[in-house]
DNA sequence: TGAAAGTTTGCACAGCCGTGCAAGCGGGAG
DNA sequence: CTCCCGCTTGCACGGCTGTGCAAACTTTCA
């Protein structure tokens, strides 16, 4: 396109009028007067400079602003620090937390988070880690998607480091972070047992993403193990509009549930809803629910929802930990995480007896 | 600290051992027969390449997955394609929302963003800034504090571009981005007044950013203007928690307040919860409620929330289009975005007769 | 005072890319 | 056959940093 010649002399003092060049330490050293490896050192810890050049350039790099350009610095070293965030639907409030807290411990660890955001259609995981590949990334956390195996190859010949959060699939040089799902599901169904109720039902949508299908299938397969038959009602994508529609197809058929298990906190906020407003039941008296993944939502008074509260900082944490220890080679490393339930008010107390859990 | 010697020799072809060092240029020339700089223009949009030489680069590049480094293209291009957004509290719904729109839309722009987290304590606006900096970003959107105009200065002098979103200064060589909340605020006071509420009352945090300070203050002065009193409390947080402690402590006030103007969906959320559930109150019968940010949850059945859909998509848009467009000089640019009415039903029909809107 | 040891500094190169410039190559016209 | 023109291609440089190596300088010790 247009040629876009770059004046190479004139480094006129007044601001810049198009590209703006930003100041190198070449320019450093030609106002501190020293060479352009001594500013190099001021700014490398461990380098061997005297106390008076430090401060002449210290002072020079004041003045005009300078600040170390870490791509630069980033060709020579085999690491630039920018760790690549992957992931769809982030105006969701669990994604969200757990990119705060991805974005806040890398900060701490001295990397610094770029996002790239899925929504959009197609073939988009590929794309997005070519997308971190072109950057250079040291790492990429993959929190939506899976990527093909030849993909993963393609990091892991890059010397890309993966870092998969709830996913199936196990990838060589990759960490795996996965949570209890399928244990937690499990106890999901125990306190509905527990508490009583005995026509169950599970809500979920129709993306398959690996946490969700765990939960609803080892929920389902508990209670056929248990000889229990259970309602399974399966709509749209997961958020609240699809928690509503779905309690209005459960709370509609001939025999209507009196608990139900949401593999997600946003799908539960709409059952209740649609449970309170359109049907005029109470809950946990004529209905008990338990959702999945400790939102804020969940411990608002409207709501009150048990759950099971994700180990989000901890994620983060073995996350980070793992991208800032990294040496590894290619054996895949996993952690196993536990959601932890958090009981509130939408299940009823037990009739039963024995032990009824958290009574305030 | 320890040396870390890069072996310059053995390019290996097992996979890498510890530093794995990603395929550049040379390699892809060395495998296809040809120069590098030819390899560069294959992936140079209307540079000059035979189409037998760009055959054979393409084949190469694919079998060793090579991908242009954009960090050093971003040496000499005068671009790297790094935006930074500078973000506190970003799992909030309307944060979070904001931040998917503008990765989205910056992405489809051919950039690529970097999140900067302030939610640490001390002077980190500035920090953030001076990091976007080092990574060379070509713009940094602020979304949370406001940097010293010094600090601007140095990012106006390294050619770094702010976009600045809903903050109060204006800067040089930087563009404001800012929402009608004054105006929004008094609307919400007619609407209250139109309604036929005597006993009006404002609900805000103690954080003073320039957004909530406007919508405060608005409302105040417009009230003041008809001459009529206004009770103001001001707690804790911008959140829900503070929206329950300010519910609490303005309906136990002698002289009830029957609406309430919350400057943030949240709060208001807080405030609709704590009238009903801790003193019985009906919506909007015996309180009406407005709340602003209009986030999911005040669709939500349970709140139904009359608030102001704030223009996020169209925010993002005009920042992008900016930032894409790039060329402007010194002079700074102010967009003026309108956040409208969203009529839902936590206020209360009119009484007084005439034209009371939204019925269904 | 002279030599040895230690510190500091500059040079030059590597890391990866884009691109101006000139040389090579092929083809068409006279 | 020769000349000219256009397309390709390689060389070399610039952009910015970190760092090994050797030279210069300072300090210490005999």
């Amino acid at each position: 396109m247009t040629a876009r010649k770059i004046s190479g002399g004139a480094r006129a003092e007044g601001t810049g009028q198009g590209g703006a060049k930003s100041v190198s330490a070449k320019d450093v050293a030609a106002l501190a007067g020293v060479s352009r490896a001594a500013v190099s050192r001021t700014f490398t810890p461990g380098a061997s400079v005297s106390a008076e050049t430090r401060r002449k350039v210290l002072e020079a790099a004041d003045a005009l602003g300078y600040q170390v350009n870490h791509l630069a610095r980033g060709l020579t070293r085999q690491q630039t620090g920018i760790v690549a965030l992957i992931v769809a639907q982030l105006a969701t409030p669990y994604r969200s937390a757990m990119v705060q807290a991805l974005t806040g411990k890398l900060q701490a660890a001295g990397k610094v988070a770029m996002i790239i955001n899925t929504d959009q259609e197609e073939a988009t995981v590929e794309l997005a880690l070519r997308q971190a590949l072109r950057y250079r990334a040291d790492a990429a956390v993959i929190l939506s998607g899976m990527p093909d195996r030849s993909i993963a190859d393609l990091c892991h010949r890059n010397g890309q480091r993966l870092v998969l959060i709830n996913r199936d699939d196990s990838l060589p040089g990759s960490i795996q972070l996965r949570v209890n799902d399928a244990q937690a599901a499990r106890m999901a169904l125990l306190a509905f047992l527990r508490a009583g109720c005995r026509r169950l039902a599970v809500a979920t949508s129709c993306d398959d993403t690996p946490s969700l299908l765990a939960r609803e299938r080892s929920f389902l397969e508990e209670a056929r193990t248990l000889g229990l038959d259970v309602q399974c009602e399966r709509f749209g994508a997961t958020g609240y509009a699809s928690g509503l529609a779905l309690g209005e197809r459960l709370l509609v058929r001939p025999e209507r549930p009196d608990a139900v298990f949401c593999t997600t906190d946003l799908i539960a906020c709409g059952v209740m809803d649609a449970a309170r407003q359109r049907f005029g039941l109470s809950i946990p008296a004529d209905l008990s629910v338990i959702g999945f993944d400790d939102i804020p939502q969940a411990g608002w008074e409207a709501y009150q929802l048990t759950t099971f509260t994700q180990p989000i900082e901890e994620t983060a944490a073995a996350a980070v930990d793992w991208i800032a220890r990294g040496e590894n080679g290619d054996v895949p490393c996993r952690v196993d995480l536990t959601a932890t339930m958090r009981w509130r008010r939408s299940v009823r107390a037990g009739q039963v007896g024995a032990e009824t859990a958290a009574a305030s």
